[in-house]
DNA sequence: TGGCCCCTCGCTATTTCTGGGGAGTTATAA
DNA sequence: TTATAACTCCCCAGAAATAGCGAGGGGCCA
């Protein structure tokens, strides 16, 4: 049974047919996704993640029920698991996540009964342009059986996360070919200046440049990055990993 | 011989205060480094990080003169392995990198002749906040026999990049401690707006409030996130993952 | 129940940014 | 060699953001 979430952001007549383009790399993810669940024997195994323009994918074996009612109530903004291996490096824990918060605690109630299974393994692994993936594990079983589990595989399900990352990618829209917009080191200059908050004025002081010049910095990187204006293209240069803040 | 290279975007008392303090750990990931080094029989093994404040890090093998000369040329801005892996998710055999440019070949000719090997391999990872490090072998040997090692022992480097990320991430300033300002759901939806380059009057409109309501969130996001000015308060809510643009 | 935070709305004056225009030098690339 | 692009400087007028003030209703938690 094959998911893809694309909709998650937006529902467009575009959204599906990219949708349609991917089924087939979708389907595959998908019957490795089962693979993997049977070889070691969990509930269930979900990959999901956020391509550079933003759009969400995944695939796994959670129920449709289960994956409908996730969109549908979009917990996405609740669920602990995406806001707490945000900001991760390395594989997490579901125990070690912050499950206080009222949305939260009844995200897990239904999450469990929904048979996600209440252990659970998370695997971030992030790239340029935002992209932002996880590979998940969960299971029901005890703590002390769970903690064992996750220790001795750990490295596999590294492994396999970056794997099932490599196939990702291949879903992601102009990987190669168009150019990547690039901008001149002045640039990127004048734009990380606005980025720590400094005004034209203060920017143009710290590069020695008149504030023209460095307007024209801005306005020029502006128009590469396609920004509707300042805070946009500062957004973009970040995005992009442009520009390091 | 360990080497630190927290200096090269700054020179300051605060950096070699820092680096003093890190030493220690800075030493055993040397210390790491050359075992692995030896394990493998490469000529040299190197780490290499951005840190999310955009202080730069290293401990490896190569040479002190080589590294000194890297720091006092500047080749960070010329060297393709950091442009190359910079938009990589996965392992780069160097002979994948562009070395057309001018620049790139003088490096690559000085790089040689200090030893560095014309072989290398480079796997890049990536955190939140602009993290980046870069985990590198480099070798002197034929195109076949490096590419039948690359291939064989792929999977033991992505443990090894990862086991050595972690090591780094101790070194991370901030990572916990500072409880993490958080931004209510219509700030969270206002900054967002900005950050898609809507102008405030676009953006209340978009969340169907006044103009001037919105303004009191930005002003509000703008408080709690510390920052100087909108963009500003952009570029901290991106950078600490609490917008997705 | 009192305190705290979130959500909503209003006014004014000042500062800053944006969007047009033009022009010269240098260096790298075709 | 001639483009092409990067870097530097200048003017102006209109649009937008910023800083400061204030006010009221609703929800959550101790």
């Amino acid at each position: 049974m094959l998911w893809g979430f694309a909709v998650l952001m937006k529902t467009s007549l575009e959204a599906i047919l990219e949708r349609l383009e991917k089924s087939s790399a979708l389907e595959e993810m998908q019957s490795v996704a089962e693979s993997i669940r049977d070889h070691y024997g969990v509930s269930h195994l979900v990959y999901h993640w956020v391509s550079s323009n933003g759009e969400q994918y995944g695939c796994g074996t959670y129920s449709m029920e289960w994956v409908e009612r996730y969109l549908e109530k979009e917990y996405l903004r609740v669920d602990p698991v995406i806001a707490g291996c945000y900001n991760k490096f390395h594989p997490v824990d579901w125990k070690q996540l912050d499950w206080s918060s009222k949305g939260a605690r009844q995200f897990q109630k239904e999450a469990i009964e929904y048979g996600v299974g209440n252990q659970g393994y998370s695997i971030p692994i992030r790239g340029p342009n935002g992209q932002y993936a996880l590979f998940t594990l969960s299971d029901d079983t005890s703590d002390a059986d769970w903690a064992e589990f996750t220790e001795k595989n750990r490295r596999d399900l590294i492994l396999l996360a970056h794997a099932m990352n490599e196939k990702a990618l291949e879903l992601e829209p102009g990987r190669e070919g168009p150019p990547i917009t690039s901008l001149s080191p002045r640039e990127v200059e004048a734009i990380t200046c606005l980025a720590l908050g400094q005004s034209r004025a203060q920017a143009a002081q710290r590069l020695s440049i008149s504030e023209h010049t460095l307007r024209v910095y801005i306005e020029s990187a502006r128009h590469k990055l396609g920004a509707l204006n300042t805070t946009h293209a500062v957004a973009r240069a970040m995005q992009r990993g442009i520009i390091v803040v």
